[in-house]
DNA sequence: CGGTGGATGGCAGTGACTGACATGAGCGTA
DNA sequence: TACGCTCATGTCAGTCACTGCCATCCACCG
């Protein structure tokens, strides 16, 4: 026994997770994270590359969700209309993901470290977003443009929905804030 | 003497700036920079609070132009006019750094650790962005989603600057930026 | 039954960062 | 001039994230 308990990733996953959110993302050792999976810290870093990382493992079903719908989109359909999809269907990805991720965003938010890496996956979706839109024969800089702007339209969205999760449907969210940018940009 | 050179503060930035061009940030220790420094790892740590803030110093000055300019806007002026204006001032601020912004550009770049810290440099701004225009009555999430989208047109204008710095005016690229998010966003 | 591959343990090492305390320079003051 | 104060720096020990290397052990295959 011992050695070879099943789904040694996911004790990890869950071990930190609880570790982090009982005394908090810089009180918690890997050393203690380990032992509650009944594993050492050695093993931690062959599963995850750091501490933080063991946190946005879902990042990858997101990203594969936003390009695929971009994907998908029908050829016809404007660009900011494409990634306003793609970016919809994430938000509903995460929506069901339930109080798990808002308790993992209450997490994230608490510490620096974290805010940090949760910007770098965002930048990393963006970069995807816009290669996705590449794809469908968008031009340079509209791509990144409609991309940088779509995942900026995503994270207020997304604090709006962190706020109060229960009473608001991210989605919805989500294209309400493109309406508004819409608006904002226009006004001159 | 030794002990009471002056502006041991600078001579950091300075030694820490050399050895992450030549080697790059992650093949540098603390101790080299402080050596070349003439001084000890220890007093490396109370100038700067880690490795990686020694290249975001500029980042306060940065954050007082875009606030201040766009506090002076005329009242009349639109949200993403004001925001506009304080990320030219900014863009311009950046621009006189000349060669040596574009080197430092060069070294962030090169690196992950380095490229996370930017972001949340840039958030940072975001949010002081978000504020200031909460001071000129702009309601939420006007004054967010204003920001957010206003960080991102300068991040696309700013990566277009870095490829080509020598031909091309980085406040210009910002405001084409913007008004070729004006377009994205109303095609539909 | 032996061999093989992949996952895990054990261990030593590096380097970022911190806390506690010592030291010495500059400066005002008696 | 001597004293004492303050503050930047030095010194040292310690923690912890992360890595490389090798040993070990389980599962499966022939």
């Amino acid at each position: 026994m011992g050695r070879w308990e099943p789904d040694a990733r996911g004790r990890l996953a869950q071990a930190a997770f609880a570790l982090y959110a009982e005394r908090g993302f810089e009180q918690t050792t890997v050393a203690e994270i380990a032992a509650r999976a009944g594993l050492t810290e050695r093993t931690f870093f062959r599963h995850f590359a750091d501490k933080r990382e063991v946190l946005f493992a879902g990042a990858d079903a997101l990203r594969e969700t936003l390009v695929s719908t971009v994907a998908e989109a029908p050829a016809s359909v404007a660009p900011i209309e494409a990634a306003a999809a793609g970016l919809e269907a994430a938000g509903a990805l995460i929506q069901e993901g339930g109080a798990l991720a808002q308790q993992r965003q209450a997490i994230i938010t608490a510490s620096a470290e974290l805010r940090e890496r949760e910007l770098i996956k965002l930048a990393s979706l963006a970069s995807s977003l816009a290669e996705a839109l590449r794809q469908r024969g968008v031009d340079e800089p509209t791509a990144s443009l409609t991309a940088e702007a779509g995942l900026a339209v995503f994270k207020v969205a997304f604090e709006r929905w962190v706020e109060d999760p229960d009473r608001q449907d991210l989605p919805q969210l989500i294209r309400k804030s493109l309406d508004e940018l819409q608006v904002i940009t226009a006004g001159r």
